[in-house]
DNA sequence: CATATCTACGAAAACGGTTTCGTGTTAATA
DNA sequence: TATTAACACGAAACCGTTTTCGTAGATATG
C-alpha cells in the first residue's frame, strides 16, 4: 500500500518548510525561482495532489453536492441525475447520492447523513410518503442550518427554496387539447392518487383543456391506480365499464399498460383510442405503436438544478443582503408518436 | 446561517476543555458523571453531531465509496446501483457517483478526482472507450495506491481485483438450448461489436448451445448492431434477407426492436420466431407480447459487490498475509414471458 | 505524617493542507 | 558606513476531531 504523499513528506525530503513546498505549488512568488523548480519537479515526479479532506476541512467547502431522490430505477430521475452530474463534473463538483426509496425516515436519515459535513448543498425531490404525511421539518432544518437547497418536480410551496419545476398543468392543457383537437370526445384521465402535488397539476391542466372545448368532466372517466404495484384488473375493469376515444395518462407504464388492454378488445389505436402518456423513456418510443408522450427533459432540470446550487455555493451573499429565491420552469414538450392521430 | 456546533465552542461554553468534552460524549470514564451528564445534556439541546470532514481527516476513512459506471440512463445499471446504495447506507456509508459515459477520458478523470481522499474503495463497471482502447492503467494505478477495487459485469481479467459477474456464458447456453428444446432450428443471435467482453460470452452460450444440439452455426444468422444509434432499417434487412425462427438477442432493446419488425412482416411471436433478451427492465414486461428475458439480478450484484468492498474497508490484512481476490458469479435466471412457447 | 494510588481533567500532537506574519540575509540607498 | 528595503524562507495558527500522556488534588495506605 503506497500510501498517497503528502506536503510534509516532500517537505523532509527537500529540506525544506512545508510552507515553501506549499507555496512552490501554487507558484508563489515569495518563493525563488530555484527553488519551485526543485519542488515541482519533485511533485510532478511523485505524482502529489493534496488531500481533498484536509482542503475540505481547512475551506469549509466539500466541493460535494447532495442528491435525494426517491427512486433510482426510474428513467425520469436517472435523467435529471445525469444532468446535475454532468454540469457538477466540469465545475468540478462531486455528487453523492441517496435513495430515499419514497420513504420519509430515510429520506431524514439521508439528510442527516450528509448534513453532518459530507456536502455543501442539496438537490432533492421529496419521497411519496413525505408528500403524504406533510412534514418538511428536515427540509427546513437543512436551511436553517446554512445548508443551500434547489427542489426539483416534487417540490413544496412552503419551504424557502430555489426550484425547479415543470409546467405540468399547461402540457396536460396542451395534451388534452391536442386530443380533443382530433375530435375526441371522451377522453380519459389515468392518474395517481392525489398527494402527488405533479399528478394533481396535471388532472388541473386535463380539465381545464375539457372546460375550454366545452366538454363536462366526467368524473367516471377518471382512473385512479395506486402508486405502486398496478393490477392489471384495474384497467381492465375501466376499460371494460367505460367509454371513451382518448386517454391522458400520467406516465409511461399507465399508458403502455392502457394501450395493451385496448388494443386487446380489439380496438385501434389511434383511430378508435388516442393515448399520451408522460416520461420519454424506452417504453415510449419502442411500444407499439410508439406513445405520443411529455418529454420532460429532465436532464436540462438536472443541469438547472445544479447550476443554481453552484451558484448559490459560490456566490455567498453578503452580511446584509436579503437572500432571493428562484424558481425556475422548465417548458415540457409533447412529442407525436403514433399513439395520437398526426396531421 | 446558523454553523453546526463544534466540540470547541462547546468547550467554551461551559468551560471545560475540547478533550473532556468530546470524551464525555462517548461516556468515557475517565470523566466524572456530573460532567458527563452536563455535556451531553448541553449536546444533545445545541444537536450536536461530529464533523464527518474532520473524522475523515483524523480517521484517514472518508466512509464514502466511489462508484463509477458508463451510464445511469440505464436499466442494468441502475439497478446494480440500488443495490450499492442499499447495502452500503446499512453500513453508514455515503456513495459517490461518478457516469463515465462510456468514456476513456471521463472515466481516468474521474477516477484520479476521487482518489485525491474522497473516497475509500471503488466500485465500477469499465466503459466502452475503455475496453476497446485496451489501456487499464488508471485501474492498476488507483489499485496500487492501495484502494480496494470491485469490478462488476465489464470486468477486465488482467486487473488483480475482486469481481462480481454474471454466468453469461451458461445463461445465453439455456437460453438458447430453450429455443431449440421448442423446435426451433434457425435461431439468429442478434449482439453487439465484440469488444464487449459480455456479449462475447453471450455469444459463446450461444454457440456452444447450437454444436450440443447438432446445429452447424450460421454466421450469417448473426446480426451485429452498433453500441448507440441502432437504425431500424438494419434489422429490417436482416430480417428481409434471413430466414430464421427464433433469436437470441443480447438486450432488450435489440429484442423488441426485432419483435415488432418481425411483427409487422406478419408473423408470429412466439409459433413463428421465439424471442429472448438480456435485461429484465420495462421494456420486457411491457412489451407485446411481453419478452422472455434473462434477468440479471442487477441489485444482487451491486449488494455482494458493495459487501465485498465494505469488507475489504473493514478488514485491513496483516502485514504479511497475502491479499486474496474473490470473483463472485451472480446466477442470471430466464423469465418466460409471451415471446417464446412456454409449456 | 510521608508515600502511593486514584480520580478527573487538560495540554498537546496528529490528520494534511493554507496562509499570515515574522525574520535573517543580502542588496540598494543615503 | 549605517540604514532601509527586498528577497526567500520558516514558524505557527487554524480547520474539528481523537487520543495519549501528564498532573493536581484527593484519598488511601503504612
Amino acid at each position: 500500500m503506497k500510501r498517497k504523499i503528502t506536503l510534509k513528506q516532500i517537505a523532509r525530503e527537500l529540506e525544506v518548510s512545508i510552507s515553501t513546498v506549499s507555496k512552490s505549488l501554487k507558484d508563489s512568488d515569495e518563493i525563488s525561482a530555484d527553488t519551485k523548480k526543485k519542488v515541482q519537479a519533485f511533485a510532478k515526479l511523485y505524482n502529489y495532489r493534496p488531500n481533498n479532506i484536509a482542503l475540505s476541512l481547512k475551506n469549509r467547502k466539500t466541493k460535494n453536492i447532495g442528491v435525494v431522490i426517491p427512486d433510482i430505477v426510474h428513467h425520469f430521475f436517472t435523467t435529471v441525475f445525469r444532468g446535475i452530474e454532468k454540469y457538477a463534473n466540469e465545475r468540478g463538483y462531486n455528487v453523492v447520492v441517496c435513495v430515499s426509496d419514497e420513504s420519509y425516515e430515510k429520506e431524514v436519515f439521508n439528510m442527516e447523513l450528509l448534513a453532518n459535513g459530507s456536502i455543501d448543498g442539496f438537490i432533492m425531490s421529496v419521497s411519496a410518503q413525505t408528500q403524504q404525511k406533510n412534514d418538511f421539518s428536515h427540509l427546513k432544518e437543512v436551511v436553517e442550518q446554512g445548508f443551500p437547497l434547489v427542489l426539483f418536480d416534487r417540490v413544496i410551496d412552503e419551504i424557502e427554496c430555489d426550484k425547479v419545476i415543470m409546467n405540468d398543468e399547461q402540457i396536460a392543457y396542451e395534451a388534452t387539447a391536442k386530443m380533443l383537437a382530433e375530435g375526441k370526445k371522451k377522453i380519459a384521465l389515468v392518474t395517481t392518487e392525489s398527494y402527488f402535488n405533479v399528478s394533481e397539476k396535471r388532472a388541473d391542466g386535463y380539465r381545464r383543456a375539457l372546460k375550454d372545448f366545452g366538454i363536462k368532466v366526467d368524473e367516471n372517466l377518471t382512473l385512479v391506480l395506486p402508486f405502486k404495484g398496478v393490477e392489471e384488473s384495474y384497467i381492465d375493469a375501466f376499460v371494460e365499464n367505460e367509454v371513451f376515444d382518448a386517454a391522458l395518462c400520467v406516465n409511461e407504464i399507465f399508458a403502455v399498460l392502457l394501450m395493451a388492454i385496448v388494443q386487446k378488445k380489439g380496438l385501434r389505436i389511434p383511430e378508435d383510442v388516442s393515448v399520451i402518456g408522460f416520461t420519454d423513456g424506452l417504453l415510449s418510443r419502442y411500444s407499439t405503436p410508439s406513445l405520443t408522450t411529455v418529454a420532460q427533459h429532465g436532464e436540462s432540470m438536472g443541469e438547472i438544478a445544479a447550476e443554481m446550487l453552484i451558484e448559490k455555493l459560490e456566490n455567498e451573499i453578503g452580511f446584509h443582503e436579503e437572500e432571493v429565491y428562484r424558481t425556475q420552469i422548465v417548458e415540457a414538450t409533447l412529442i407525436e408518436r403514433g399513439s395520437t392521430i398526426n396531421k
